[in-house]
DNA sequence: CGCTGAATTGAAACCTATCAATGTATGTGG
DNA sequence: CCACATACATTGATAGGTTTCAATTCAGCG
């Protein structure tokens, strides 16, 4: 997890919830302002590189908090001691929602690409939410957007051949412009319930027939279009 | 889905939730008992048949439901056709949550077991949330549920050999005297990612292997711990 | 008693996991 | 700057598991 000393170093300030520029898509969209001024609305962000651990399931916490850049996993392990990716976090996505009803979280949260996130107390929440009810109706929103993304990874990700999981991630790693970034071969293993191997060869014959093109460091351009055509079977 | 007509036919009364004895295991257990009475608070129950459908995905409608007796599945259907079951639905759990948000289902809901089963609407959470913010908590409480049940299965039913997967779900499916009611085994495949014919081969062999022992119409006695030691391989 | 749908079983084709080896990029120390 | 170590991706070969297609058995029902 990140020790509070951790937190200190990777802190880049405080946020200013009332003028953020992506309020609109945050929690806090229709918070009246006046509560969101920095005296009463305390949220620090910090920038995290890959390959930190927020936090681990089971351990304590009361944060919640929301990725403003970059990418995390969330994952857990079975008793046997594999491992199992149950949902990706994206920018203005909410992670450890879970805090809010009991101060333990329910996964391991990882950095996966270069990270910048707010960390938002449980009880700043509960306090914004008593005076802006409006704001539960939002809190459920983030709940079932979660619920969404692990019932369509429960259709999507885990059923059909490797090579069809494989593609139907891909497209949804895909930005608007049809680039993306890969995640290694063996996260993409934990996610779709395939082995690291087996990952691979489908990423290589995708590459090789052209479904994917280098276009720098870890960033392809995707042919959404023939990835959806293997997608389909 | 069911019809108004067929709620009319399966109708089994008008429930009394001050007075219901599943209260504190309900939606409403902090729900101050003056709002439950019955001029305020209109909820009817019903007795539905094994196969009907409750809702379908996309469907519009207004009403969350709490399960009392017997059991449901909720599933969604692939582009291609094929079908996933994405969840369980066990006595005094709600389902059919998505509504408050949004008045569209997101599966569809078919009973597996005979159920019975209350209709709530969506206006009556709202108002009752309004007068008693208590119940915030306890909506939300039901939303983390479900994603847990959703995350327990990305993590456990999905991985795995088949055989594996067969065993974990048969121990979730007991109750605490050891004793279950199969699913179909095409219900099994599709909640499993296999065929029907693999999981009727798994269930099969458990059966010779006298880890499912037959005691009624579709009522078994499993060897848990039999069970369990497959689970983990 | 035959009908129907579901469960079971068999055999072959196919796919994936496994184990092992090779290739490739990055970073470190000499 | 190069040699080397390390981590990760890729590839190959084989064993094993699952799907597929087909046939058979079984159970409930009119």
């Amino acid at each position: 997890m990140v020790t509070d000393t951790q937190f200190r170093e990777a802190w880049a300030g405080t946020a200013d919830c009332a003028h953020c520029p992506t309020r609109d898509l945050s929690l806090f969209a229709h918070v009246r302002s006046e509560d969101l001024l920095p005296q009463s609305c305390s949220v620090n962000h910090y920038k995290l590189d890959r390959g930190i651990t927020v936090y681990r399931s089971g351990e304590r916490g009361h944060d919640l908090f929301c990725l403003r850049a970059g990418m995390l996993k969330l994952e857990r392990f079975l008793p046997d001691g594999s491992r199992r990716i149950v949902r990706l976090v994206k920018p203005n996505d909410i992670f450890g929602l879970e805090v809010l009803l009991k101060p333990e979280y329910r996964h391991d949260a990882v950095v996966l690409q270069d990270a910048m996130l707010c960390r938002i107390s449980a009880e700043l929440v509960h306090d914004l939410a008593e005076r802006n009810p409006v704001l539960h109706r939002d809190i459920m929103d983030r709940w079932q957007a979660a619920l969404n993304e692990a019932d369509d990874w429960l259709t999507e990700l885990v059923s059909g051949h490797a090579r069809q999981r494989v593609a139907r991630l891909l497209v949804r790693l895909c930005d608007h412009n049809k680039h993306c970034s890969l995640l290694s071969r063996e996260d993409m293993g934990a996610l779709l319930s395939v082995t690291t191997e087996t990952a691979s060869r489908a990423v290589a014959e995708f590459k090789r027939a052209g479904l994917l093109e280098e276009i720098g460091q870890n960033r392809y351009r995707c042919d959404t279009q023939g990835l959806e055509a293997i997608s389909a079977g």
